[in-house]
DNA sequence: TTGGCGTCCTGGAGGC
DNA sequence: TGCCTCCAGGACGCCA
């Protein structure tokens, strides 16, 4: 699922390809990726725009245009690109949801199996607003400091796993992060996020940096359908230590790692390194262990 | 204001 | 082998 590391190995893939080119030609072929607007109307409106900068916030991908528009891009669960810059003809594909042609020759290929990625064009003053309000701070930028995460999940009785999933929270963490970073932190995912207490946010706070970081350097995560431009697989979900391992030992006590549902998102944790203690775990969707019949299950 | 839950969507896995 | 059901999860809207 392409969360903050996944976006950022896809964004230094296709900067190269893009910036600097004008979109010759664009085809959209699935009304979903652009809804509600009409794609072929999106299409016709982003020909001939000269890309200026690929960006990214949270896991949104930014396209930014010289004429100061720009493509916003979520690829959701599925959602990923397919470069060819030497010619070579795109390889049939049925979950191929757009194409970009660039005035090099060079192709872009947009897919996305469960059709939940949108593409959104917005005039050069909506961008900031629209991206604002539903993004917070950047996680790996230096700016950001333990005290912004604390002020986030101050007064909040959710489980700090859902805070951290609130992309307002921490712009970019998704499931699979959110778990790794409260595992380094040691803290537990049902913990009511107003109960986590100064020490233990700056645990988070370096826990998520590092466990971004960490994706990063792999390329992202490949459990599916993930792939970087040019077709490789990321190879961080070989550094995992606790997302889809249940039954595992966990890598610093030995105990089995276990699964629960928090926010309605499949939990891996250590029940040993990640203690409630004496606090009440905070309310959740499902905090009975999981059945699930999937190949993360314990 | 906050948080839970349903919805969208499709492929894969397991059960029968 | 084929059909059915469950599961995966990011964002958003609705409701309590």
């Amino acid at each position: 699922m392409p969360e903050l590391p996944e976006v950022e190995s896809v964004r230094r893939r296709l900067a190269p390809v893009l910036e600097g080119r004008v979109f010759e030609t664009v085809r959209i072929a699935d009304p979903r990726l652009t809804r509600p607007l009409d794609p072929l109307e999106v299409a016709h409106e982003l020909d001939g725009e000269r890309v200026a900068l690929v960006d990214r916030r949270g896991k949104y991908l930014i396209v930014r245009f010289e004429s100061g528009r720009a493509l916003l891009v979520h690829l959701r669960m599925t959602g990923s690109f397919l470069t060819s810059t030497d010619g070579t003809p795109l390889p049939d594909d049925a979950h191929r949801r757009a194409v970009v042609t660039l005035d090099d020759g060079s192709a872009v290929a947009y897919r996305d199996v469960r059709r939940f990625g949108t593409w959104l064009l917005l005039e050069p003053d909506e961008v900031d607003t629209y991206v604002d309000a539903r993004v917070g701070r950047e996680p790996l930028a230096t700016a950001y400091r333990a005290k912004h995460l604390a002020e986030r999940l101050a007064g909040r009785r959710a489980p700090v796993k859902a805070a951290i999933l609130d992309q307002r929270t921490v712009a970019g963490v998704g499931n699979i992060y959110a778990d790794e970073a409260l595992w380094r932190a040691r803290i537990h995912p049902l913990t009511p996020a107003e109960k986590v207490d100064a020490e233990e946010v700056q645990a988070l706070y370096k826990g998520i940096r590092e466990s971004l970081r960490a994706g990063i350097r792999r390329q992202g995560s490949t459990l599916r359908d993930y792939r970087l431009p040019d077709g490789t697989e990321g190879g961080a979900q070989h550094e995992f230590k606790v997302y889809g391992r249940g039954g595992e030992p966990c890598d610093r006590c030995g105990t089995p790692i276990d699964k629960i549902r928090v926010a309605g998102r499949g939990t891996w944790f250590c029940p040993t390194c990640q203690r409630l203690d004496g606090r009440q775990a905070a309310r959740s969707s499902s905090s009975r262990p999981s059945r699930s019949r999937s190949r993360n299950s314990a």
